[in-house]
RNA sequence: GGAGGAGUGGCAGAGUGGUCGAAUGCGUCUGUCUUGAAAACAGAAGGCCCUUUACGGGGCCCGUGAGUUCGAAUCUCACCUCCUCCGCCA
């Protein structure tokens, strides 16, 4: 959500920001119902103010006679005023609608682009190494060490389900441990948040009215977060955060589902694309300085590459282009891993930041140096998705001998042992 | 799942149809006093929206949304949340 004075003044802006982003957005449909909206708010609070006028001239003293007059003189007033009230409930129900599809304006700094495929690459970490012996998937490598269990995943789960077993279910526990060590070193609490969440908490993170299809929903109707971050932020609703408190950073762990609604071809094998899995997400607030957002923004997205550098798998970094842009975000990284067994980077994290636009949707504020208040901004960024990020530890690390060698940094976290085997 | 009770400002808490954006207490801020602080005394203080160059004017907000009424914190309905008891489960 944008202010709407805003929007008046820089129709422009918007307008370009939309495009930018490959939106179907219609400003001047927006300007034009609020002029509208305007115009009404103006005429039924006047007939409002003078129906208060004389409600007030109508006491217990007030004789029968004179009540009855007055009472007569607002009868017609009232009933026009309830045509317009009327009408104004319906302009603001389509002014509510434009309003939450009023897409943020991304950063001069984002290219521009269509999809995925026009990110640019801004950093790359790491060499794609070869392996002096054929390089298996991490799917045939898990199966062989009795890892992991796709078959009985689609019996017991449906499609996508896997089981995790022995050394994966370790690693996995061991990513999370040494995740949280990691950023809680950083000054980030830790919290684990609920899945399960209720509709307005999709809203006010920008994931609702658009992209129902890719959320699991409940028959009570809420629905299946597919991140930590919309639980993080709606934790946040409706509260004043004191000003020494910011930036609030958080590391939230969550199960996280997503339908995949629009990739039903894509990757159906293996643990790149699941229906569920779990998140450590990077949440962060602060005040409401465009400075102060970049800066977290790049020291955020850094983190997750350091975790990645410790763990020693080669990845690189892009920005994503206006079209690969959601409705809220400013600006996106995202790190992409290599993944032998492709031979190509596949996304690990994503970090975004939002201004002000999930803080005004929630109701999240602060008091600023003139103790005015005001919306803070916020940001996220991936720390850390298993088990996707075992397909590209699992395949890098992989012998010839069929097992995988830990990276140094994990082994502390799974019982000081170097390899695992069968 | 069944029965009952409750939701008021930063907090506590009064208010059951008009004089209530809301008593009172605590807390907060500003003065006076003081070398300084405390105490005491005096005073101030919410959010959103419309309008105005500005000063200002106006509307809405007592969990949320509808309704009754000339007039609603107060009455009616629905929903949300919390509490108590019973049931069920871990």
């Amino acid at each position: 959500m944008l202010d709407i004075k805003f929007i008046r003044e820089n129709k422009e802006l918007i307008q370009a920001g939309a495009q930018k982003k490959r939106m179907e957005f219609d400003v001047e449909k927006l300007l034009s119902v609020d002029t509208i909206r305007r115009e009404l708010v103006t005429s039924v609070e006047g007939r409002k103010a003078d129906q208060n006028k004389v409600s007030q001239q109508i006491t217990v003293e007030t004789d029968a006679e004179k009540r009855n007059a007055l009472i007569e003189e607002m009868r017609t007033l009232k009933d026009s005023i309830k045509a317009d009230e009327e009408r104004l409930a319906e302009v603001m129900k389509e002014w509510q609608l434009q309003m939450v599809s009023v897409p943020n304006i991304p950063d001069m700094s984002v290219p521009e682009g269509e999809s995925d495929a026009d990110n640019v690459e801004v950093k790359k970490w790491g060499d794609a190494q070869t392996f002096p012996f054929e390089a298996k998937s991490h799917i045939d490598i898990m199966e062989e060490l009795d890892l992991a269990d796709f078959k009985k995943g689609t019996d017991v789960s449906g499609f996508r389900g896997y089981f995790l077993k022995n050394g994966a279910a370790e690693l996995s526990l061991a990513i999370w441990m040494y995740a949280r060590d990691f950023w809680t070193k950083k000054g980030f609490s830790f919290m684990i948040v609920p899945s399960l969440v209720r509709r307005e908490t999709l809203f006010g993170t920008g994931y609702l009215p658009q992209g129902e299809e890719d959320l699991y929903k409940t028959q009570d109707g809420d629905f299946l977060a597919g991140t930590a971050e919309v639980a993080t932020m709606a934790y946040f609703a409706d509260t004043e955060i004191p000003k020494n408190e910011l930036p609030k950073k958080v590391l939230a762990f969550s199960p996280c589902f997503r339908r995949e609604a629009g990739s039903h071809g894509k990757d159906v094998k293996g643990l790149i694309r699941v229906h569920e899995f779990f998140k450590m997400e990077q949440v962060v607030l602060c005040e409401a300085s465009h400075e102060e957002s970049v800066k977290l923004h790049e020291e955020i997205n850094r983190n997750t590459e350091e975790f990645i550098e410790s763990l020693g798998i080669p990845y690189h970094t892009v920005v994503n282009c206006g079209g690969d842009l959601g409705l809220g975000q400013v600006k996106k990284y995202d790190i992409e891993l290599w993944v032998p067994g492709e031979q190509k980077y596949r996304e690990i994290s994503s970090a975004s930041y939002f201004h002000d636009f999930q803080a005004r949707r929630l109701n999240i504020k602060y008091r600023d140096e003139e103790n005015k208040s005001r919306f803070v901004h916020s940001l996220n960024c991936t720390a850390i998705p298993t088990p996707r990020i075992l397909v590209s530890l699992i395949e890098n690390y992989q012998q010839e001998d069929g097992t995988i060698r830990l990276p140094e940094i994990l082994r502390p976290y799974m019982a000081n042992k170097e390899v695992i085997g069968k």
